[in-house]
DNA sequence: TCCGGGAAGTAACGCGCGTTACCAACGTAG
DNA sequence: CTACGTTGGTAACGCGCGTTACTTCCCGGA
């Protein structure tokens, strides 16, 4: 790329826009009354005549308010900063779609900053810090951070400067409001669900069991059991590489661990990758799913666990909700209200399809 | 929720931030200074100790310049809006990833707008002129539009104040630049690539015939098996709906109207979600890929293509690629500069794995 | 008749910054 | 000594808008 010698032409055609003092000219008042009326104020007195004949000077020369110097008045953007990683890694984009259309329904812009970019110094070096501090310059009035998957983090100092609020993390410091999935819930259901479709005896594909994910889903999935009198075999619970082949190896060793007596007969994978693998696993040993082997999945990755053969039953992670819950969340603080609680917690709903 | 009777409280904390003019008098010098400073402007004469002194304060005061207030007096915004279903649909999300990338290393906002949203009057009904009023509103120097699948589209009226550039969709009229994959291309690579691996009898799982993707693809093949001296039996070319069910009924058909001896040895899906289908019909009949039958798909969704078993030879949609490209030519044409063609194709690579 | 008070609107300031025009001091050439 | 360019700055305007203070007009009551 050629190095610019003069980064200052400005040669984009400049549009003068119309300004409230045009339509004030051509509504023949001053720009005083066009911003009355333009901003609904209670307590201005216009009366109806001048009024509308400012809306039709309005409408016939096309105005357009320029958000930027509203802001620059009026000291209040309208604008929320999200930082993430999510734009790159794109499995939980959803909580970006939530946060937007919840932004959007509240009439505020959601300004994405990328937390991973390549022109970093080093790798993760400084890179949260500089797409905060760019948001910070357009003056967001609140901030959220959005991982891809659950988890532990650190965010930049300057986030204290403005309302801040988590999503799918936590602050590792335990400082700032976030919002998680509920994964305890999420095993709970699952199992329940697993329960009540006869299974007692139970396999387990477990993710890493120290990330935050395998510590709650796991947990839950115990509650259940005991709720039912049942305890999970450690023996049933194998973990596994994350991916459909770590899925395929876990199930390989479960199933043929056992006599067919003793097999499990239902799997709980942690996640639908891993539970991919296990169809595979299943099917190579001319097991039928659900018939001989049911499998519940966790995450609902759609595009895996809806084009499954069986479609795969699994847990969702609200990734949406707890986008827009981010966004109210913010709204509120920003608001100076108070919020509901630190760490807010979001269903894992149960999917139903037909591999249970 | 409780309507708020007064919309003006502003309760939210006013930190009134570090001006330009708080850095000049810290520093003992008029704001005119400082803000040659900061702008780096080459023909500012500025001794080199007040340039460090002014400097000194900038990390003193811990000062951040107001984008809006910037754009405003400068009047230019350094933004960009994207205007897309795909924050609802993420399929395409790589376009959002590849453009917001390339806005942010040229120093730039990618204002993102949803073209699908909910409190909209009908459905499909002036969401876009909404999106893209509110983005102008925002001053945005110019305009994206993105679709979640390849298609013709019609953008709004007021996208012409303003440089515009369409991705993955090109104007139904003609008139505006637009970014696309090369379908055709895309069609010929995985159909040579089959016939590399000695393939000459290959079954085709069609999408809708109508889409562009599907016109281009099947062209791209035809071109392929031309240049052996080949031709696509017509016999052989089964649409479906874009399913995994699709893929599989289709595949189901294919496979089972001819003896062994005149069955295809290879499938091109084209798409991924129906070669998933395509695994399972395959399979059930005991045949091996690629083995027996060689598969090959287009779109690479990774979560499909990735983590099927075996793992899926498809051709890449270059969602990124065609993002940045998207903003690099926004970039050319709101600096007046001359772009390249009114419709510029990016490859579709093929992505070796191991289904061929 | 005068006065008080609401109705209808306007002038003017400031938000934070880019930018242009201007000014003072200091050489240096004629 | 005057003229004139160069170096190192500064004063002041305007970007488009929100907002406050102020003015003018009219009407009803005393």
């Amino acid at each position: 790329m050629a190095k610019s010698t003069n980064p200052d032409t400005p040669m984009a055609v400049k549009q003068r826009g119309v300004t409230m003092k045009d339509v004030a000219k051509h509504a023949g008042v001053s720009r005083t009354a066009v911003s009355f009326v333009l901003s609904n104020r209670e307590n201005a007195s216009i009366s109806e005549e001048t009024r509308t004949r400012i809306n039709d000077a309005v409408q016939e020369l096309g105005y357009r308010p320029n958000a930027g110097a509203r802001a620059l008045a009026s000291r209040r953007s309208d604008w929320y900063g999200i930082v993430t990683e999510i734009v790159t890694a794109p499995f939980a984009v959803d909580i970006i779609k939530g946060a937007q259309d919840q932004a959007w329904l509240d009439r505020r812009f959601l300004l994405i900053a990328p937390s991973d970019q390549a022109d970093a110094v080093g790798p993760n070096e400084g890179l949260e810090d500089a797409a905060t501090e760019k948001l910070l310059e357009q003056r967001v009035e609140g901030l959220l951070y959005a991982a891809t998957f659950h988890r532990g983090v650190h965010v930049p100092e300057s986030a204290n400067e403005v309302p801040t609020v988590l999503i799918n993390c936590f602050d590792a410091d335990g400082k700032l409001p976030s919002i998680v999935p509920d994964e305890r819930g999420g095993g709970r259901v699952a199992v329940e669900r697993l329960l009540q479709a006869g299974h007692t005896r139970i396999g387990v594909i477990n993710l890493d069991p120290v990330i935050p994910a395998a510590v709650g889903r796991l947990e839950g999935a115990r509650e259940a059991l005991a709720a039912a009198g049942l305890e999970l075999d450690p023996e049933l619970v194998v973990s596994g590489y994350a991916t459909a082949d770590g899925g395929y190896d876990a199930a390989c060793q479960i199933l043929d661990r056992y006599p067919q007596k003793e097999r499990p007969t239902a799997l709980f994978c942690l996640n639908d990758r891993m539970a991919m693998g296990a169809y595979d696993a299943i099917k190579e040993r001319g097991l039928t799913i659900p018939g001989d082997i049911a499998v519940i999945g966790f995450d609902n990755q759609e595009l895996i666990a809806a084009y499954l053969r069986p479609k795969l039953t699994t847990v969702a992670l609200p990734f949406e909700k707890m986008g827009a819950l981010g966004v109210q969340t913010l709204a509120a603080l920003t608001a100076g209200q108070p919020i509901l609680a630190d760490q807010q917690l979001v269903d894992c709903p149960l999917l139903e399809r037909s591999s249970v």
